[in-house]
DNA sequence: AACGATAAGAAACGCAACGTATCTAAAGGC
DNA sequence: GCCTTTAGATACGTTGCGTTTCTTATCGTT
């Protein structure tokens, strides 16, 4: 056994200490998640690792968003319903493998630390891949007439993401195809109707 | 001081438990309950609380749901939009004042414990007040015949309180009045006309 | 190449809360 | 008034916290 390891420092260290949380997080998930289990993960030790973080869920929120998204790739079913439906269930299988334990974990510690809600909420509102994959599927929706142009308020971009986060963090369990279907046609396609009309009503006033 | 207390037993030292965990809970929310504090306040021991409950998750939980909900007076002002947002924001000040933070913390464990996820769902999706101011609501808004008439699916009177609790627990602060509009708008008022619309289209086709 | 500032790594700390086990004596059922 | 149940008290070992102290490897500077 090798005790000659060098001593790694800086972003070298940091990257391993993030390693080591994420492998830690998806093994035992944020409320088992330990600073010790991590730093012997990591090879190092405690004061190392609150010199650079301040907590558990700080530790855990620069795990989470250096894991960057992948980048899915362009989809057309050829209907509104069918490219949201797949849009649902990609977003569900990613979801369901992390994102929810320790959103909900570190929720429950931003209640008392605003600037973890702070960080939290700026990364789950800030515009993203899967809000421009909302915008493509409605813009293609709206290409085959499937709806009337609408303009999409940053929060029904956001929608998908909060329903299934919603619903996958009460369930505990992946969420069942019927759910995702119940999402789109009792909701989500719904929605985009409504919009679509009331938009076109107030534009139809003014004139 | 007297140490005559009399010993209390079974319901009423039930009662004494789940008081003093509520009181916990307003006080230092669930990231900080702890089981010895409760015992304290209560003027018990740990092992009666553990006798009774398997741990913080299932005594938030039974202190919680022994909370009965206040029933609200009915409301009507005259309008769809004006009538969900006195229910929006109604819904908004009980959340955030403790339930959020309960259903994040407790959330996170039921990762690991499937039968506290389900106590959870069960109480969370289960018909309630809520539901049925959200029926009332709709239903003298197909009165007016600001709406056509509809069915509203369960998920869909559920919404509300998904919403807003997405929201709050997301923001940590409480929700300022310019979000629950938004919530109105851009979500829940086009949802329902949307709704409306796709099922008189479909009642149409079906003729 | 030697020096000095920086920071990693190891160890130990007191603290808080965990969940359990043991014992006593008080309450309620019969 | 006996007897089963169980509340309440206490103490236990354990775990993880967040911090402190100290040694020494690494890196930038001269």
């Amino acid at each position: 056994m090798s005790e000659t390891r060098s001593r790694r420092r800086g972003a070298q260290l940091e990257q391993a200490i993030l390693d080591a949380a994420w492998d830690e997080l998806r093994e035992v998930g944020y409320a088992r998640l330990t600073i010790e289990a991590v730093a012997a993960r990591a090879g190092t030790s405690k004061p190392v690792i609150y010199r650079r973080w301040a907590g558990r869920a700080e530790l855990a929120l620069a795990a989470w968003f250096r894991q960057v998204p992948v980048p899915q790739g362009v989809l057309d079913t050829g209907t509104l319903r069918g490219d949201l439906l797949v849009l649902f269930s990609r977003i569900a299988r990613r979801a369901d493998s992390m994102m929810n334990e320790v959103v909900a974990g570190v929720m429950g510690e931003a209640f008392r630390h605003p600037e973890i809600a702070a960080l939290l909420h700026d990364r789950l509102t800030r515009p993203s891949p899967l809000t421009s994959a909302v915008e493509t599927i409605v813009g293609n929706a709206v290409a085959r007439a499937e709806l009337p142009p609408l303009d999409l308020p940053e929060r029904v971009k956001r929608l998908p993401l909060d329903l299934i986060r919603n619903e996958s963090t009460l369930c505990g369990t992946p969420l069942t195809d019927e759910t995702l279907a119940s999402l789109v046609d009792d909701v989500y396609v719904p929605l985009l109707h409504g919009l679509a009309a009331l938009q076109e009503r107030a534009l139809r006033k003014r004139d």
